[in-house]
This record gives C-alpha cells, sequence and structure tokens, in this order.
DNA sequence: ACCATTACATCGTAGAACGATGTAATGGTG
DNA sequence: CACCATTACATCGTTCTACGATGTAATGGT
C-alpha cells in the first residue's frame, strides 16, 4: 500500500518553477544585487552554521531545535517535514539523530497512535538560547544588507 | 610544502561564533519570529532549488553562474571561494563539474600561470537569464515577508 | 638563487537528504 | 461495523558533494 505518491514537501506554494518569462530586461547592476543578495545569505548561513557547530549542533539540529520551541504544541514529523522543507523520512531521520544526541524526545501521540509527538530537552532548548542570542545581532546586519540589496532590485 | 594552513574560507567576519552572551530576553514571540524567518528562507531556498533543477543546475551551479556573470573581471577560483563562502578545493571541485556540464570555461591566467580564470559560456548565461528572471517575483516576496519578521525582532 | 607564500590539484571519507518501498493506524462510507 | 483509501511514520540503499589532508607548481620579495 504506496502512500506518499509524490514524497513531495508538503510545500507552501504549489508549483514554483512554472516558466512564465516576465518580462523586463537585466542588465549588470541586476546580476550584481542579485549576487551580493545571495553572498550576504551565504556568509549569514556561514556565522550559523559556525555558531551551530560551537554548540555540537549541526546547522539542521539547531533549526529543528527552533522550529519545535516555537511550535505551540509538540509538533508532529509531518509538521515539522513543512516547517523544515524536507521530506518526511528526512526528517525523521533527522530526529532520530537529535534524539540520540539527546536534544529532543519523541512520543507516540496517545490520541492518534500513527503520529510522533517531539519536544525539545532541557539541554537542547539551553542550547537553542544561547545559539538564538547569537544570531540576533547577525540577523540585524543581514536585515540592513539584504534589504537594500533587494530594494535595488526594483 | 603545506600553505593552506587552515584551510578556511576567507571569509568577511573573522571570528563569528564569539560566545559573548548579550542580555536581553528570549519570549515565545522571539523564537516564533526566527522560525518564521527561517521558514520563509528554507521556501525560498526551495524554490530557487525547484527553479535550478528546472534548468538542469544543482542549485550550487546557479549560484556558480551568477558570481562569475556578476563578477567584473573573469574571476580566480579564491575570489569565487569567497563569494560563494566554499573551500577553495570544493570551489573547483564545483567549477569542473559545471565546466563538463558545458556551463562554463577555466583557463589559465596567462600573467599568472597559478591562476584559473572562470567564465561564463553562451549556453550557461542563457539558462542564468531564464532563472535570474524566475527568481524576482519570489525574491520580493520573499523580501516583505523577512522583512516584517525581523523587524519585530527589534 | 632562496624560500615563504599563494594558488590550485587530488584523493579518500563522511554525512545527510532523498527515492523507493513497506507497514500500522485512522476515518469515512454504505 | 466490515471495507478501503488515506495518513503517518519506518527502513534501506544510493548518491552527491563539501570537506580535510595533503601535495605540487608558480610567484615575489630580499
Amino acid at each position: 500500500m504506496p502512500q506518499d505518491a509524490t514524497n513531495e514537501p508538503d510545500g507552501v506554494g504549489t508549483g514554483p518553477p512554472v516558466p512564465r518569462v516576465p518580462d523586463p530586461p537585466l542588465d549588470d547592476s541586476d546580476y550584481r544585487a542579485l549576487a551580493e543578495f545571495r553572498h550576504a545569505l551565504r556568509v549569514f548561513l556561514r556565522f550559523s552554521e559556525e555558531a551551530a557547530r560551537a554548540e555540537s549542533l549541526t546547522p539542521n539540529q539547531h533549526q529543528l531545535l527552533l522550529a519545535i520551541r516555537a511550535s505551540p504544541a509538540a509538533p508532529t514529523v509531518t509538521e515539522l517535514s513543512r516547517q523544515l522543507q524536507l521530506r518526511p523520512n528526512s526528517t525523521l531521520e533527522l530526529l532520530r539523530r537529535a534524539e540520540s544526541a539527546g536534544l529532543v524526545e519523541l512520543h507516540t501521540d496517545e490520541t492518534d497512535h500513527r503520529r510522533q509527538l517531539a519536544s525539545i530537552t532541557e539541554d537542547g532548548e539551553a542550547r537553542l538560547e544561547r545559539l538564538t542570542r547569537l544570531h540576533r545581532d547577525e540577523l540585524r546586519r543581514f536585515r540592513s544588507q539584504a534589504g537594500d540589496l533587494l530594494d535595488s532590485l526594483g
């Protein structure tokens, strides 16, 4: 009994790569702005990765903790898949590794035995808090850079 | 003769994960805003990945093409490493794969035989242009979402 | 000429996301 | 309340790529 026929991540937008081609021409300055935006993004992500690593976390473990912590109730694997834009099986594997690392706990939902509810451990939350503090400044920096660059794209 | 003692990516900031811990407390709304920002970012990156794949490119090949196209002159491997925040050897491997795919060309710099200068092929540029057009709308969307979310962080 | 430095080259490895596939639990339907 | 489509997770093998470690050629200063 196959089920997840496509195994696509439950996306927010349904079909992104529609090949409709808008008109406006692209000049060098457009490419430069785009490239600078991507560079700023990569610098931010590098920072985030190094910060996570300093807490002995992988970048995705960090994101996982954040997603769980920000959730109003203990989220299911499927909900986390949406948030993290990963396939459900990948999310589960990520959860298992995080569980082994003592960062999260998984419990079967009592009212629906198909579901696994994820919660964050004390240790996981402590690491997340430190990471989050470190991210605030860097995010401010990214915000101003990226904002300017994207504005220059019209 | 070892040389690249650290093999670190020539970063913009020198030492990101300094464990100074700023004061302000974090509440649920901070975590929610952060998580939503990350979600918006992941949706954007997913979009970008799918768009690249629709042009038979990997996400990094797309970024590579953009970096070369945006460069005022044919960039070296080291310069691209900076832009893409990758280790030089990873950048070279990325370039070689892109070269095999007919997207870029590599030529030894005539004035400095250590350097390899990267240029984009006609086909590479055509694919990049289509991709870039597709990205404009999505970037606008991301800009407004991310802007609001980051503003709510103070 | 000498040597430190720069810039690329090669290779083996590991980690993780994925596709394919399978199984258990649920819920609507007649 | 049997039936079956759907939902939700589980498992496994594969693949792809960024990386560390290491090496070599070219350059530039003294």
